[in-house]
DNA sequence: TGTACATCAGTGAACGCGCGTTCACTGATGTAC
DNA sequence: TGTACATCAGTGAACGCGCGTTCACTGATGTAC
C-alpha cells in the first residue's frame, strides 16, 4: 500500500527527506520522529532503517540537505560578491531562505555540528568557505579571517533575529531593506579596520 | 523522603528552576522533561504541577530567567555604554553569557518568543530596551531602531557562530579579542550610514 | 525467451521506555479561638 | 498555651501515548544461464 501502489517505493530516501522537512516546517524539531517520517512517506514504521541508521543520520542528512540549498541561493544570488551591492545580494537571500524554512534552519544551527557526520561537516564547510572567499576576493590584503567572521556573524545574527520576530519581517522587501543598510553599514567599516592596524 | 527531610520542600519552585537549568546543559533542551526536573529536584512526578501548569510554563520560566541574567551581565559589564570600548564591553559580556550557558541560551532563542508567556515577553523586552538605549545614547540624531539592529545582529550572530564551533572558541581572551574587534569594526561603520543619508 | 535464484527493500508484530497529565489521597503548616 | 480545622504542598498509582529499535518475515527485482 505504497505511495505507486508498488510494494517498493523507489525513492525511499529522497522521500524520506522531503517528508522530513515538512514535518520539521509543521511541527519544529520535536516532531521530526523517525515514525512520523515513515507514516508520511505511507510506509511502514521500519523501512526507513533500509536508508538510514537511525534517528540522528536522518537528522544529519536533513541539516546537510540544508547546508547545501542555503549555498546554492547564496551563488545564485551572487557567484563571487566583490561589491557592497553584490555583497547585500547575498545576505539578503541568506536571510530569505531562514525566513523560507525556518525550522531547516534552526535544525541546521541548534546544536555543535555533529563531527561524526562527514556528509554534514562537508556541507557547513561549503558555506565557511563561500564566505571567507567572498571576503578574500574584497578585501585581498586584509585579515581574512577576522572579517569572514564579521560578516558572517551580522548576517547570521539578522536571520535569527528576524526568525525570532524581533525585527520587523512583514514583507520580503522590507527585510532586503534592513538587511542592505546592515551590510552596506559593517561593508562601510571594513577599511577603518585596516587602517587600525589590524592587517598589513 | 525530600532532601531536606522534611515533607514539605520548602522552595519547589526554585528547586525546578535549577534542576531544570542543570538539565538543559547536561543533555540539551531534549532532557528537560518535567519528571526528570522533579526525579532531579528529589520530590514525585507530580509535585511540580504545584508551581507550573505544564511544561511549556517550565521551559517559559527557565527561558525568562535566563533572559534576565543577560540583562544582569550586560548592565553589570557597563550600564550604559556610549564608547566603543564600552560597548564592546557588553558585547563580550552577551557572547561570554552564550559560551557559559550555551543550552538556556539555545532555549532563549530556540522558538519564537511565546507571546503568551507574560513572564518571557517582559524579559525579552528588557534586552531589546538595554540595546536600543545603548545606541539612542550613543548615536542621538542616527536611526535607533536601524543601527540597534545591526549591533544586535552582530553580537548575536557572534554568539550563535561560537556556540556552533565555527570560530575560536579556545580561552576567553580570544573570544573577547575576536568580539571587541568586530564591534569596533560596526561601530566605526556607523557614522557612514548617516552621511549616506539614512538619518536627519 | 524462460527459469532458478540471490539480493534487495519492504512488512508488521513486538519490546521496553519515558513522557505528560489526572486523580484521590495524606501529611504538614498555620491560624482562630 | 492548647485544640480544631482549613489550607497548602506534597504522594503514588494509573492512564494512554508515541517513540526508537529488533526481529523474523516476504514480496519484488534483476541477473546468470
Amino acid at each position: 500500500m505504497t505511495q505507486n501502489g508498488t510494494y517498493h517505493h523507489g525513492d525511499l530516501r529522497a522521500a524520506c527527506l522531503r517528508a522530513a522537512r515538512e514535518l520539521l516546517e509543521e511541527d519544529g524539531s520535536a516532531g521530526l520522529s523517525l515514525r512520523a517520517v515513515a507514516r508520511r512517506a505511507g510506509v511502514s514504521a521500519t523501512a526507513p532503517y533500509r536508508h538510514y541508521a537511525d534517528r540522528e543520520a536522518l537528522v544529519s542528512a536533513v541539516a546537510a540537505e540544508g547546508y547545501r540549498e542555503l549555498a546554492g541561493h547564496l551563488t545564485e544570488a551572487h557567484p563571487a560578491p566583490s561589491t557592497p551591492d553584490e555583497l547585500a545580494a547575498a545576505a539578503v537571500a541568506y536571510v530569505r531562505f531562514a525566513l523560507d524554512h525556518p525550522a531547516l534552519f534552526r535544525a541546521m544551527f541548534a546544536e555543535p555540528c555533529d563531527p561524526a557526520n562527514e556528509e554534514r561537516v562537508a556541507a557547513t564547510a561549503v558555506i565557511s568557505e563561500y564566505v571567507r572567499a567572498i571576503v578574500r576576493a574584497t578585501f585581498p590584503d586584509a585579515d581574512a579571517e577576522a572579517l569572514s567572521t564579521t560578516v558572517w556573524a551580522l548576517v547570521h545574527g539578522l536571520a535569527f533575529l528576524h526568525l525570532d520576530g524581533k525585527l520587523d519581517s512583514s514583507t520580503p522587501e522590507v527585510v532586503a531593506a534592513q538587511v542592505t543598510t546592515a551590510v552596506h553599514a559593517a561593508f562601510d567599516a571594513f577599511p577603518s579596520i585596516r587602517t587600525a592596524g589590524q592587517a598589513p
